[in-house]
DNA sequence: GATCGTCAGATTGTCAGACAATGAGCCGAA
DNA sequence: TTCGGCTCATTGTCTGACAATCTGACGATC
């Protein structure tokens, strides 16, 4: 992209600074990390598919250092696998997988159930705002994909509850994982129309003040999700089991 | 973490396979990026240090690539913080983060000890042995280094009550962020022996079944080492703070 | 005197090429 | 068949290089 010798558009000479106005400008690792977590989302790379990085290179037309070290924030994201001298591939998620991502996922969203009362309102109003938008883009009948990312965007909203960026980071992780293993068996994919009156009921009694009701409907809400890809993926993989 | 799920033949030239027997060959990637944890920890590098890629690198005796790859480690754990062109320097607590990684801190913890009844018999012995191990290094006079480990290690075992290596793996980064801000203010260091009876107030009700008890205790001792570090950081850098 | 443009130095971001170490598969021999 | 060695592919690491950008100082302009 930057091989033309000049961007000769000097565009300094700006007369005012204006607040908050950032052009991004992603570095390249960066950008190519986005385009690889892209791909695996989109399922077009199956599981345990290697991630060779000459190729990767020269399929994205950048360096090896730089494919290598996206590879790298992969894997620290945990959607890919490294072995040593063996290269990054994508991660095959087993019944162990979602179960401890489920688990994960239910102790950071019910604690941030839990803390309804304790949240700023900007925390409330996130809540009620990100479920307001992924139920107007159900009826919209919007691509999967968006409903997707409106999706885990509540989730998210309630993980935030809690007050805390590191927890938040870490159910981003968790998500991520998860939306890959969805991903890898996107026959769940008919089910993403049926959430948001099951939603409902969770920010219902949250409004209502009633937090350990709503820590129920959150409860089983998630094991309705982990028995779902349960299901999916040991359809998809029926060897695996203790 | 979750590696490979045992498919590893026995196609080696080894006649047995003797079980963990691992050879600590780690890459020089992990090499350089924990004797740069190991610096940091030992509080060796003061806030907001500047990392020198080049200068890291003559002096570990590493290439530049190499250093840049363990940066980039530090940076996802959260130990430090990458500027666009600007470089990797090391973070600076402030009392935000004190007060977010508590509350994370808290909610991990609460998660596993709420789940003591429910968890494997083995993750409640590791609670057991662990704080076994705290208590006799503090009676026969360990180094704070040893008895810092330790300590953690209690804590950790707690999250791993929760039933999830994602968890635990969160809560790694969390106290690694902790114990980084630790080093910072190290005048706390001399409160680090009156701890273990603390810890004790949380495992003999848990033994007991008394798991709200268990979880109270738990509280107050997190929002006093919560306390004791912002009081030191405040006094460290009496600037902050609305 | 203050603000701004410009320049040199330093540092990072990215690339190209190279080499050794390691792992995987193939083929021949006991 | 099973074992051992060979070849090839791939990664881990190094060296060197160049462009983009940030920092700080110097001088020009109002």
């Amino acid at each position: 992209m930057a091989r033309a010798p000049g961007k000769s558009g000097q565009n300094g000479p700006m007369t005012h600074a204006y607040p908050s106005l950032t052009v991004e400008v992603a570095s390249t690792v960066d950008r190519v990390a986005e385009e690889l977590r892209r791909a695996l989302f989109d399922g077009e790379l199956a599981a345990g598919t290697p991630l060779r990085e000459v190729a990767l290179a020269e399929s994205l037309g950048v360096s090896r250092p730089t494919v290598r070290e996206a590879l790298g924030v992969l894997v620290a994201d945990g959607l890919a696998v490294r072995e040593p001298h063996r290269g990054v591939s994508v991660v095959t998620p087993d019944l162990a997988a979602i179960s401890d991502l489920s688990r994960a996922r239910l102790v950071l969203e019910s604690a941030g159930v839990r803390r309804w009362a304790e949240a700023g309102d900007e925390a409330r109003d996130a809540v009620r705002s990100t479920l307001a938008a992924y139920t107007r883009a159900v009826t919209e009948q919007r691509s999967y994909a968006v409903l997707n990312e409106l999706h885990l965007r509540f989730h998210l909203s309630l993980v935030a509850l809690a007050g805390s960026e590191r927890l938040v980071a870490a159910a981003e992780t968790v998500y991520a994982e998860l939306r890959l293993a969805l991903a890898q068996v996107d026959r769940v994919r008919r089910d993403a129309h049926a959430q948001p009156e099951s939603h409902l009921r969770i920010l219902t009694p949250l409004e209502a003040g009633d937090l350990e009701a709503a820590e129920a409907q959150l409860c089983t809400h998630l094991a309705d999700a982990e028995a779902a890809i349960r299901g999916a993926l040991s359809e998809v993989a029926p060897k695996l089991g203790p």
